[in-house]
DNA sequence: TCCTCTCCTTGCTT
DNA sequence: AAAGCAAGGAGAG
């Protein structure tokens, strides 16, 4: 099945599918290929539209256009960021879509993100689907398992897909969710701190797993997961030197509810360039506390 | 209660 | 070759 569909705004496939936001994406030449649900589409863009071949099931124009997010042009999610317009090499980077991605795999493929590179999450996601997911017709990949599924293997079977000591903590978080009662649906759009509250209860789910389940899997991006790099590069906007990761997602609320958008440009920015210059004038800047 | 430190797998890099 | 590093979290003290 092949799709052609318009794109509102710009979409820079490399930028949007190797930034760490997916796993499962692999450059073909000028296209990329991976699995959405359960088929596997090639996927390159032409001219203003997004052409798709699919094997397997047919996603269907509008669930793909919903991946993707076509309807958006991602610079609405700078609305309320204009401070932030001129940072240098901000800008090129607006072809860069946040996904809508499938939220159990979201989240287990960010619970094996814990000291882990992108390259090692993609092994142990490819791994778990070729091991357990449901053939895909007409391509030599799988669908990625569901919770229930990887409830019934061992944690021994995880580990032989390079989890490591993750690998206990997923398995118990999908046995948890497998188990019933789970509410993907209410999580969408529950308050912030209680669908955060939801995800930090379950094992190996910290706040930052929760919040890039909320932005990447739940379409929250009034979230701003705070890793190394955005604790890095939010401490450089702000002119600090010390603050708790708390702290640094307060302070990013002054770029609005897009604001997760903001944080995967910033995580690709402080990535691949170097120390960010403080937003605000030095002389403003707080004297350190406690001096007399 | 809150903070800090350490450990936990693995494979690639220096 | 040994150490460092990579989208963190849990547990101890």
């Amino acid at each position: 099945m092949r799709h052609v569909l318009p794109i509102a705004g710009p979409l820079d496939l490399e930028l949007t599918l190797s930034c760490g936001q997916a796993f499962r994406w692999v450059r073909d030449g000028e296209a990329w290929t991976g699995v959405i649900g359960r088929s596997e589409c090639r996927v390159s863009v032409a001219g203003e539209r997004l052409a798709v071949t699919a094997a397997g099931g047919d996603p269907g124009s509008a669930d793909l256009a919903r991946y993707f997010r076509l309807e958006e042009d991602p610079a609405v999610h700078l609305e309320h960021a204009a401070e932030l317009r001129g940072l240098p090499g901000l800008m090129p980077l607006l072809g860069l879509r946040l996904l809508r991605q499938d939220p159990w795999e979201t989240l287990a493929s960010f619970v094996c993100s814990a000291a882990a590179n992108v390259r090692k999450i993609s092994g142990c996601v490819e791994g778990m689907a070729a091991a357990w997911g449901v053939p895909i017709e007409g391509s030599p990949r799988r669908a990625f398992p569901g919770p229930d599924v990887l409830a019934g293997v061992s944690e021994t079977a995880l580990r032989r897909h390079g989890l490591g000591f993750r690998a206990p903590l997923l398995l118990a978080t999908a046995r948890r969710i497998a188990a019933g009662g789970w509410e993907w649906e209410r999580l969408r759009r529950a308050p912030i701190e209680e669908a955060r509250a939801a995800l930090t209860d379950l094992p190996g789910v910290g706040p930052k797993i929760a919040d890039c389940t909320l932005l990447f899997g739940l379409d929250r991006l009034d979230t701003y997961p705070v890793d190394r790099w955005i604790r890095r590069a939010t401490l450089e906007l702000a002119g600090r030197r010390h603050a708790k990761d708390e702290e640094l997602e307060r302070w990013s609320r002054r770029f609005g509810p897009g604001r997760g958008y903001l944080q995967q440009l910033l995580f690709h920015l402080r990535r691949t360039g170097g120390p960010l210059p403080a937003l605000r004038s030095p002389r403003v800047r707080r004297v350190r506390a406690g001096a007399a």
